[in-house]
DNA sequence: GTGCCGTTTCCCACAATGTGGGAAGTTCCT
DNA sequence: AGGAACTTCCCACATTGTGGGAAACGGCAC
């Protein structure tokens, strides 16, 4: 932990309370003991994250929850960018374990769409594809999504014409199918050089908290270097947990 | 404005700068100006909350935004609570303004299921219809929805046996679609004795961040005092308006 | 280059502010 | 009633946050 220049400890201590409020509601003397807090303390902040709109007191007589203006805080920044505010300090995270560019994307109509990406140290890179929306099929972040849509979307998303990018592009809908069951079972895909020439991608998908699939974290470097063999599954399982920690923090549950 | 007790100042600054910056993004000068506190302080307080993840800088240099960490609180409370949550505090407001219960409900299938209310003084009360659920076609708050249906899920509605509650329930296709024509044109509507003698109600839609109906703020009382004929109109604007404000806390725009 | 903005960061003396022990008040059990 | 939780309140203390001001940074114009 870097020295974050200086740090107010109220504040400090009031956002603790609001993560674990946030986790699981409870009254003053159990959040006391929850962060060897004196309850007075606890009572003091709670009261003032109560006057905030915060927090607010659950009906059922004893205990916090968070409150409305936590909500429309959160809701006051573009839909889009939460997902990437969400998932940003886990990308930098992601980086250093598999050592390649990591992103994420979402679903916009029949392509995705990539919103972030961070960089690895490598001076070889893939350029950053940030900005840039491509067809579901071609890309390992666009099966991941989607491998989750509803069958009837499914249909009318392959009853299309498919565009071929490479050789290795796979646009015949039967194996197109099968494909997203695997994925389904896996939880995560590799697509080699099948939108581009050079370039392999993994991806796994990720959850909101009404439990559909609101986007896609993938991982992609140059083809001649990744995934080292003796990688490859390591990297994919990484990829697939990091997600599952994004969507946990989007209020994916189960 | 009742006494919270205590509160204290520096949670009680960062929260407004955390308003401020959900507002509109800023840096510290500017956030120190807008808000007339010392430089200093602002930094202190910004520095500790980019700490702890609730604010984070642009990526354009200079200036902050709302993180992931209120995201992520706010994800953490169950969707349809954080409709309530957020709807909360303004029906308080509107139950001293139109004295009488108010209450909220969310689209449920063919149904708007009723998930909370704040009852009036008056010792004649309308039962609290918390936690039940009713046929669209027969409540305002199921109108309001309805009438921000895409045309084809209002003509499978339409397209099924629709009950009658009352004499006065209208269940003609026709008659309903008409209606809804008039309820998307006046954003608020009253019924009279459609779902119960002696209950009449008025309701506005309410839209999320996404600009889809998320559910209904409604009013209702008994019918022989409810709606006084001189305080009709204003009764509905009141509705509508705090309908509105709701909406734009969930993160509406426009 | 040099000088001038507007920033943000750092330092430090001061006392206002938040702290926490404990007592009094509440509510809900048995 | 009695007791065991909880929450609210009070108050002396010094820890903690405060804010003035200076230093460091970065951009822009000349």
């Amino acid at each position: 932990m870097w020295d974050p220049m200086q740090s107010v400890q109220s504040i400090d201590r009031a956002f603790q309370l609001l993560g674990e409020v946030a986790d699981d509601p409870a009254g003053i003397s159990e959040l006391s003991r929850r962060l060897d807090l004196p309850t007075s303390t606890v009572a003091r902040l709670l009261s003032t994250l109560e006057g905030l709109g915060a927090v607010e007191r659950l009906d059922s007589g004893t205990g916090y929850r968070i409150g409305p203006s936590v909500v429309t805080m959160a809701a006051s920044i573009d839909p889009t960018q939460s997902l990437l505010a969400v998932a940003q300090p886990h990308l930098v995270e992601l980086v250093e374990m598999v050592a390649e560019a990591v992103g994420v994307s979402i679903p916009a109509g029949y392509d995705v769409h990539y919103i972030g990406q961070v960089d690895c140290a490598n001076p070889v890179q893939v350029r950053d594809w940030t900005g840039v929306s491509l067809p579901m099929h071609v890309v390992p972040s666009g099966m991941v999504v989607l491998a989750h849509w509803p069958d009837d979307a499914v249909d009318r998303y392959l009853d299309r014409k498919l565009d071929r990018y490479t050789a290795r592009s796979v646009i015949r809908p039967a194996l197109i199918r099968e494909r997203l069951q695997q994925v389904r079972e896996d939880g995560v895909v590799w697509m080699e050089e099948e939108f581009s020439e050079g370039i392999n991608s993994v991806a796994a998908p990720l959850f909101n908290a009404a439990g559909v699939v609101a986007g896609a974290l993938h991982s992609h470097g140059p083809s001649y270097r990744f995934p080292d063999d003796t990688l490859r599954d390591i990297i994919g399982e990484q990829v697939r947990s990091c997600a599952a920690t994004i969507s946990v923090a989007l209020g994916h549950t189960g």
